[in-house]
DNA sequence: TCTGGGGTCCTAGGACCC
DNA sequence: TCTGGGGTCCTAGGACCC
C-alpha cells in the first residue's frame, strides 16, 4: 500500500539576525549591514544624537560572517567569509555584533505564531523550521500566506516558504523564490523545477561532494537523477550513493520530527592570536577550565549529565584534532570535566601553537532521570599538560 | 586576508564478549 | 591446521548544517 501523501513546509527567515538588527536600527534599512566578528562594534551615540556605526574597513581580527543584508551580498559578502576579506569587498559595509539573546527572542516569536496554526514543527535551528501541514486545512497557497502574515505580525520580519510532498523538497523550494517567496511544487513539477538546478541545492550535498560530482561530470540535479544508482554507489559508498540517487528524484520519507534530546554539549574559542603550550601556558591553563566551567553550568542549566568528555584543538596551520574519554559514570561539575579533559590532552602533542580550544562533553542523560550517584571517590585523574 | 561556534550523523578499526 | 561470526562499546576523524 503506497504512503499517504504528505503536505510539507519549510519556513527560513529572511536575513534572519541581519533583518532584526534592522528593526533596531531603521536607518540601516536598504543599505549593505555585515553581522559577525568579535563585540567591539556597539554603535555609539554622536555629539548630535546621531547613531556612529562601525564600518567593515576598521575591522581587525579573525571573525567571520554570519549574516549579511541582501545590499552586502550583492555587493558579493555572504556567511562564511572572513572578516578583513568581506571588507576588502565591502569597505563602508556597517558592522554590528552579534546579539544571539535578541535573535533567540524574535525565534520564539515567530516559531510561536505558526505553532499557532500547524502545530507540527520540527526545529532546525534558530531561524528555520519545517512544519508537517498534512493534517492542516486549508489551500497550500491560502495557508502559506496565513503563515507568513502570523510571522510578519509577530515579529515585523519577512520569510520565505516552500510547500511540496517531502523535506527534501521544501528545504530546495524554500529558497527559489527568496526573500519573502512562497514556492509551491508537487512531484510531477521535479524535472522541469529541480532538475535544472546545480546539485549543491540538496542539503546533504556540501563542498565536498559537491566537488566529487563535479569531477564525475555531474553538475544538476538532473544529470544526478540520470546516473545509475549503482554507479554513484561505486564512487560515493552504498549508503551515501544510494541517497543521492533518492534525493535526485525527490524521494524523500523522513517525517517531521517535533521532539529531540540534546546528544552533546560543547564550547570552544579561537584565540585573537595563535598560543604556544608552553610560552602561554599560564593563559591557555586559564581558558581550558573556563571552558569546562562553562560546559557545567550549560549542563546544569539544561539539566544534564554526560559521561564522554572530548576536547578539541586546532593548530596554527588550522589542522585539528579530538581526543575523548568515556568515564564510567555520567558527571556535570566542572572539576569532573576538568579532570577528563586533561587526561585527553596528554594524549595530544603540544609543540605548535594553538589557534582554537574546546571543550565537549556527550553521553548525555538528563539529571533528574540519572540514579543518584554516591560521593565516591573519583579515581584521581592528573590534570595534564596546561597544569 | 586565512578560514567562528554550536551541533548531528556516519564510518571504520579495535577491544571485548558470547 | 586453520582458524567462526555477531554484537556492542569506545575512539578518531570527517562531512555537513545552521
Amino acid at each position: 500500500m503506497a504512503a499517504p501523501s504528505r503536505r510539507i513546509a519549510h519556513l527560513d527567515m529572511d536575513a534572519f539576525y541581519a533583518s532584526v538588527e534592522l528593526l533596531r536600527y531603521p536607518e540601516l534599512r536598504g543599505r549593505p549591514v555585515v553581522i559577525g566578528g568579535r563585540c567591539e562594534q556597539q554603535p555609539t551615540a554622536g555629539a548630535d544624537g546621531v547613531r556612529q556605526f562601525s564600518r567593515l574597513r576598521d575591522y581587525q581580527g579573525r571573525g567571520v560572517v554570519t549574516t549579511s543584508t541582501y545590499e552586502a551580498r550583492a555587493l558579493g559578502v555572504f556567511s562564511g567569509m572572513g572578516l578583513m576579506k568581506a571588507a576588502r569587498s565591502a569597505p563602508d559595509a556597517i558592522l554590528l555584533p552579534t546579539d544571539f539573546d535578541a535573535y533567540r527572542r524574535y525565534s520564539g516569536l515567530f516559531k510561536r505564531a505558526v505553532a499557532a496554526i500547524a502545530p507540527q514543527i520540527e526545529d532546525r535551528g534558530i531561524d528555520e523550521i519545517y512544519v508537517d501541514l498534512s493534517e492542516v486545512a486549508g489551500e497550500s497557497l491560502a495557508l502559506a500566506h496565513r503563515i507568513k502574515q502570523a510571522v510578519h505580525e509577530a515579529t515585523g520580519l519577512t520569510c520565505s516558504i516552500g510547500i511540496t510532498p517531502n523535506k527534501l523538497l521544501a528545504k530546495i523550494c524554500s529558497e527559489l523564490d527568496k526573500p519573502d517567496g512562497i514556492t509551491l511544487l508537487g512531484l510531477a513539477d521535479i524535472p522541469a523545477r529541480i532538475w535544472p538546478l546545480p546539485v549543491r541545492k540538496i542539503n546533504g550535498i556540501g563542498p565536498k561532494a559537491g566537488e566529487k560530482l563535479a569531477d564525475l561530470g555531474i553538475a544538476t540535479i538532473g544529470q544526478l537523477a540520470r546516473a545509475e544508482a549503482a554507479w554513484l554507489q561505486q564512487h560515493f559508498g552504498r549508503s551515501y550513493g544510494a541517497w543521492l540517487s533518492d534525493a535526485a528524484h525527490g524521494r524523500d520519507d523522513r517525517p517531521v520530527v517535533t521532539s529531540s534530546e540534546p546528544k552533546s554539549i560543547s564550547r570552544e574559542t579561537t584565540f585573537e592570536q595563535d598560543l604556544h603550550p608552553r610560552r602561554h601556558r599560564q593563559l591557555l591553563s586559564e581558558i581550558f577550565t573556563a571552558l569546562c566551567q562553562r560546559v557545567a553550568e550549560d549542563l546544569r542549566r539544561k539539566g544534564y549529565l554526560g559521561r564522554t568528555i572530548g576536547i578539541k584543538l586546532r593548530y596554527d596551520d588550522f589542522q585539528t584534532l579530538t581526543r575523548d574519554l568515556t568515564l564510567p559514570t555520567a558527571v556535570a561539575d566542572p572539576q569532573a570535566i576538568r579532570r577528563a579533559a586533561g587526561e585527553c590532552l596528554r594524549r595530544v602533542p603540544l609543540d605548535r601553537k594553538l589557534r582554537l580550544l574546546g571543550v565537549r562533553i556527550g553521553g548525555l542523560q538528563r539529571a533528574d532521570a540519572a540514579p543518584a550517584q554516591p560521593q565516591s571517590p573519583q579515581r584521581e585523574l592528573p590534570l595534564g599538560s596546561f597544569d
